[in-house]
DNA sequence: CCTTAATATCGTATATCTACGATAAACGAT
DNA sequence: ATCGTTTATCGTAGATATACGATATTAAGG
């Protein structure tokens, strides 16, 4: 599965160099990926792909069927995360695998040592 | 200044007993604290009060000046961030000094720990 | 091709968020 | 009591979020 680059507002944004963002910039995405975790629902499509061993491939219908929401709302709570920069979701087949982009946990906080620690 | 309890759907919470929280509750407190962290102006408040020396007051006229955003705006922004349990304010005289809730950032991880990691 | 299965998107209804100006409420000082 | 300062709340408008069913899209298999 390919690496996704995450943006901040709509800009590419490099996990290794979050010394090269703006301090506005580090809190403009501290609040996009806050976001992303601000719906019990999404906190358990994170928990259940953050948890998931490598080999083992987590589909779109897997976490349809793990949470009591349509499969509609399901996927739209899967856009805000991808567009947040949550998780990345690879075609495989008929089906959509999805996996949180790598490395994110500790993008986020960083993120939040910067922007609430920065001065 | 006296301690403010937290709460989680209305219920008081023990910022020392996340174990004694279900983690279906768990999940919903995260999501309510990382809505709180859901605007740039909120983590701006976030980290004004979080790095002020104790000794320090912050009234909310301070934290108005510092944001380009109405006084009604702000207030609105405050009300947000201390029902999600980020900051509490107490009043003095006429004005209301705040700060944020003693833990609350180490209680954030701690969340996170449990609801992203757990089982 | 045509069907089936898996996802995404659309359309829609309701609710919440965000911002502002105007107004109310609380307090100290005159 | 009245005034000025500080903060909260109200009313409102527009944007965004949330949920669902219905429909479109995509890919595999017949």
């Amino acid at each position: 599965m390919k690496e996704v680059k995450l943006t901040c507002e709509g800009k590419p944004v490099d996990l290794n160099e979050i010394g090269g963002m703006s301090f506005d910039e580090c809190k403009k995405k501290l609040a996009e990926l806050s976001k992303g975790l601000a719906h019990p629902a999404r906190v358990e499509i994170v928990r259940m792909l953050e948890n998931k061993p490598l080999e083992e491939r987590c589909v779109c219908g897997d976490i349809v069927n793990a949470l009591p929401l349509a499969q509609s709302s399901v996927s739209q709570h899967l856009k805000v995360l991808k567009e947040a920069g949550w998780i990345q979701g690879e075609i495989d087949g008929p089906c959509v695998c999805y996996c949180t982009v790598q490395g994110i946990m500790e993008y986020y906080l960083a993120l939040m040592k910067r922007s609430l620690k920065g001065k």
